[in-house]
DNA sequence: ATGGCCGCTATGAGCGGA
């Protein structure tokens, strides 16, 4: 089973892309986050051509989740549904492949000194009682998506120019290591121990000419599911070239259950 | 030293992104 968390930067803008990568790769579950779109508007037929299901969970101009699979998608939520006021639309769960997946599109936080940096920082805390309250660690569970942090400088082009930046704080460091000590594994880091590999590059400048990018798209996953887990890549690639999104793609494959 | 690109909305910039 391979799924995939990107972040599409637009959905409507990048059909094309997204579809011919599909037909390419073959994943079975593709969480996309930034589709950008109101439902109405989710480019809905050249996905199910492409022979994928899907659950939405979309807002206009900003932000947005789904989650398509070549299976039935159950037990569709949206949002954290806690009692916090929160229009935001960057939370989607389903189960399929007999897995729960979790597509998160965490706030950017926009600078430290920014109040969108607080509501970053109890948005995990939000995440960690959501985990709590609808799954557990001892079940088959990956909670993917663009986690706008890097765990670690290993996670950094230029540390000493990203420290307490944003993406890069510590404070943000220590919420995400609390979601993994939840009981979750960044599985990309368990096969792929060295650092200097990167889901996000600038689109200012020369930044993917240089490789100069960070790692914040994440791929974490339960006990059972890292131990199915054989293979966890980035794909440069799909960072080439005309009309790409600002992300690639990370893609994990999990073995049978034996 | 600064900003450098992109998509959205809307039709001119401004916002947000990371």
């Amino acid at each position: 089973m391979k799924l995939v968390t990107w972040n599409i930067n637009s959905i409507r803008a990048r059909t094309a892309r997204l579809i011919a990568w599909l037909e390419a790769e073959r994943p079975d579950v593709v969480c996309l986050q930034e589709t950008k779109t109101e439902d109405a508007k989710f480019p809905l037929e050249a996905v199910t051509k492409a022979g994928y299901q899907v659950a939405m969970f979309g807002q206009a101009s900003y932000n947005g989740v789904a989650i398509l699979s070549t299976q039935p998608l159950e037990d569709v939520t949206r949002g954290f549904g806690d009692d916090v006021p929160d229009d935001e639309a960057r939370v989607i769960a389903a189960t399929t492949h007999g897995v729960r997946v979790v597509n998160l599109y965490v706030p950017n936080g926009q600078a430290l000194d920014s109040d969108r940096y607080p509501y970053k920082l109890a948005w995990f805390g939000r995440l960690r009682a959501f985990l709590t309250r609808t799954s557990a660690p001892d079940r088959a569970l990956v909670v993917c998506g663009d986690m706008n942090v890097t765990a670690d400088d290993q996670d950094v082009w230029a540390p000493a120019t990203w420290k307490d930046q944003i993406h890069c704080s510590q404070p943000e460091r220590a919420a995400l290591a609390e979601v993994r000590a939840w009981g979750l594994d960044d599985v990309f880091r368990v096969l792929t121990p060295a650092g200097g590999v990167w889901s996000w590059w600038d689109y200012r400048g020369v930044s993917f000419f240089k490789n100069q990018g960070l790692r914040i798209d994440h791929i974490l996953t339960s006990a059972s599911m890292t131990a199915r887990c054989t293979a966890c890549t980035i794909d440069r690639n799909a960072r080439k070239g005309q009309d790409a999104s600002d992300h690639a793609p990370v893609t994990a494959t999990f073995g049978t259950i034996v």
